[in-house]
DNA sequence: GTCTATATGTTGATAGAC
DNA sequence: GTCTATCAACATATAGAC
C-alpha cells in the first residue's frame, strides 16, 4: 500500500495525478469544461502540460475522470446511511424524513464541508446536473443508480403515490439540492445577509424539512386530498 | 412602426440582430458561454462574423442581451399575475398557493411552451442560476428585483416566519424550477419514461402543490412544530 | 512517468472598404 | 449596417528525448 521511503511527518503532497485531478476540480468549477484549459490544469497542479494528456488520454477524460472520483465516495456514504436508517427503523420501513436525511446528511460529513475540493466538485454537480449537454448522461450514469435503491425504500412508506408525482418529487429536491450546495451566493444577496450560502448545516437542515414535506404532500393521498381543498 | 415596403403575408424574416440574438440563445443553451464561438453565432444567423461585435461590442455583451431580452418579458408576465392574484384576494392577501402560482404559472404562456427560443432560454437560466460563476451576479440583477415583490407578498400570508427559513424556501423553490424547465431528460431516464422533461403543465402542477407545502412546513410555526413531532 | 518542442487548427476582435 | 481580410493569441494533442 505504501511503497514509499516511509511516511513524513508532514503531510506528504499527493501524486501528480492526483494534483491533476485537484487542479482540474477547482478549475472546472470555476470555469465550466469548454472554458477550462489543459494549460491551466497543468499549471495549477505544478506539472507539464502533456502529463494530463497522459494520465487522462483527453481533456473529456480528465473531466470524466473528475466527476467520477468523489460520487464513488458519496455513492459509498448514501448507501451507508441508507442501511443504517433502515437497521434503526426496523422491522418497519424507515420514514419519509429518515430516508431524506440518509440522503443528505452524507454532503454534510467534517471531510466534506472542511475540504475545498468538495465544495469544487459540488459546485461543478449543479452546472453537470442543470446542463443540457451532460445533466441527463452524466448524472445518470453516477448517481441514479443508487438514487433508485433510495426511491425504492421511498416507495414502500409511499405505497399510493402515483409513479408520475413519485419521480418529480425526487426532481424538485434534486433541483433544490444542486443549486443550495453549488454555494453561489445568491441568496446571501437576496436576504441581504439573513442566510449565507455557505450554511450548509442550516441549509440542510431546512431542505430536508422542505422535501420531506413536497413528498408528503404529493404522495400521501390523504394529504393531497387535504391540500386540493 | 413598419418603414419597409409592406408586410408580406408570409411572415417576414427577423431583422439580423434579432436573428444574432436568437442564435446566441440558441448556441449558449447548447454548448455554454465559452464554449459557443461567435463564428457559430454568425453562421446559424446567417450573417457575417463582424455583425455580432459591432451590434453588442462582444462576446460578453452578446450574452448579456440574450439573458436580459426574455428577463424583461417573464418579469412583466410575473408582475401582472401577482396584481391579478392581489385583485382576485382582495381585500385579503392571496394565499401561499395562489402566489406560488402566479410565480411559476407565466412561463406556461402559449407562447412560451411552443416557441423553442423561450425552452433554450430556460435552459441558459438553469446553467447561470447554477454557476459559480456568474450565478449570484446575474440572476440577482435579472430577477431579484421582483422575485422581491413576490416575497413581499408571501410575508403577508406567512407572518410567522423566521427571515432565514423564508428565503431557504424560496431559495429550494428556484433551484427545482430552473432545474425542471431545463428539460435536462434526466427524468425521463430515471422514471423509465413515467415522467416526460417536456410535460411542462405537468411539472408546474406538480411543483406548484410541492412548493407550497415546503413554505407553509418551514414558515408556519403550527405546522412546522407539528412536523417535528 | 515526465518533460520539451511543435504541429495544426481556432479563437475574439478590429480596421477599413462599401 | 454590413461585409472582407487579417492579426495576435491561444487551444488540444502528440512525437520523441530523457
Amino acid at each position: 500500500m505504501d511503497g514509499q521511503t516511509r511516511k513524513p511527518d508532514i503531510k506528504p503532497q499527493p501524486s501528480r495525478k492526483v494534483r491533476i485531478l485537484d487542479a482540474a476540480e477547482t478549475l472546472l468549477a470555476e470555469y465550466g469544461f469548454e472554458a477550462m484549459t489543459m494549460r491551466q490544469v497543468a499549471k495549477l497542479a505544478g506539472v507539464d502540460i502533456a502529463l494530463a494528456s497522459y494520465h487522462f488520454g483527453s481533456k473529456k477524460g480528465l473531466f470524466e475522470a473528475v466527476m467520477q472520483r468523489r460520487a464513488d465516495v458519496l455513492n459509498a456514504l448514501r448507501r451507508e446511511a441508507l442501511s443504517a436508517a433502515i437497521a434503526a427503523a426496523a422491522p418497519h420501513p424507515p420514514s419519509v424524513e429518515a430516508i431524506v436525511d440518509a440522503f443528505l446528511r452524507p454532503i454534510l460529513v467534517r471531510e466534506m464541508t472542511e475540504d475545498e475540493g468538495w465544495c469544487h466538485y459540488l459546485e461543478l454537480v449543479a452546472m453537470v446536473n442543470a446542463s443540457h449537454r451532460w445533466g441527463a448522461e452524466m448524472m445518470t450514469k453516477l448517481f441514479d443508480p443508487l438514487v433508485e435503491e433510495f426511491l425504492l425504500q421511498l416507495r414502500k412508506v409511499l405505497p399510493d403515490a402515483s409513479d408520475d408525482n413519485f419521480y418529480w418529487c425526487y426532481h424538485f429536491l434534486s433541483g433544490a439540492l444542486t443549486l443550495t450546495f453549488a454555494q453561489t451566493g445568491r441568496i446571501d444577496r437576496l436576504s441581504k445577509g439573513a442566510c449565507r450560502s455557505d450554511d450548509l448545516e442550516g441549509a440542510y437542515r431546512r431542505l430536508a424539512d422542505f422535501a420531506s414535506a413536497g413528498f408528503k404532500a404529493l404522495c400521501v393521498p390523504e394529504t393531497a386530498a387535504r391540500a386540493a381543498e
